[in-house]
DNA sequence: CTGGATCCCCGTAGATACTG
DNA sequence: CAGTATCTACGGGGATCCAG
């Protein structure tokens, strides 16, 4: 592998996958990428660094655990940068690194979709919730 | 709760639909359609109608529990259409509705920007393990 | 045979309590 | 304040069984 500069090993890597093959990369990637935690920390640090009981109580209903968690892979993944401040009480601060800039955009647009089709989401819900219950009162 | 100032309710209706809320329909959508087999299951759905059988060759790894359970959700949620052909063997086939359709392009930008920064984190996640590692080798 | 439901086991999310 | 530790409970995964 030496006669490949990193940037030749990524330009080739990037069309040798395929996010449908099962333990393809890529697709690890994306699972991890699809994760609603993800989704809403990463949505909470669009607009700059949060402290971690800043996003506790924006992203109401998150344990203390899953945001560790969850925010230990970001940072593991490149995609969010911790800062500890030693002062009294200590102060963490989360940060989107540059790679985790370039996935706002994927992400604003999911949660775009996800606030604009809430009534359409509904509605079928309630046809298919009426077509199947009044099968079930046979 | 009944007195409640002009400007009070506009800032509440602002934050109506705003998925950081644990409640608030808009979030549970997000939450729905962040999920990594929700993705996968969309995207095999991207070019066309696919059989369930298709899907759960496609989609390696899954279980069809959860292609089962997957699909019933979307289809719950109006984003897929399930049709059954009623031969022998039966035949049954998934199709994006509109509403899926419309979904398409944030789970498309999804996917590539998976694709695109395979290597991106991977070499993240080898400078933290290296040196995580090396705070553990103690 | 395809599509799917059911049962059981295990991993992981989630709530709580505790610590640097 | 920012986590870790522990326990419980729910949900995913695999095997098996069922209907058409």
């Amino acid at each position: 592998m030496p006669t490949m500069t990193a940037a030749q090993q990524r330009e080739q890597a990037k069309h040798e996958f395929d996010a449908f093959l099962a333990d393809c990369p890529s697709r690890v990637v994306l699972e991890r990428i699809s994760d609603k935690w993800v989704t809403l920390v990463m949505a909470s640090l669009s607009d700059g660094p949060r402290r971690f009981s800043e996003l506790s109580r924006r992203l109401a209903g998150v344990s203390q655990k899953m945001l560790t968690q969850t925010l230990r892979t970001l940072e593991r993944d490149g995609l969010v940068s911790r800062t500890v401040t030693a002062s009294v009480p200590v102060r963490v601060d989360y940060e989107l690194t540059d790679l985790g800039h370039s996935l706002q955009d994927p992400i604003k647009l999911l949660k775009a979709w996800a606030e604009d089709h809430v009534p359409d989401v509904r509605e079928a819900q309630e046809r298919y919730d009426a077509a199947h219950d009044a099968g079930k009162n046979s």
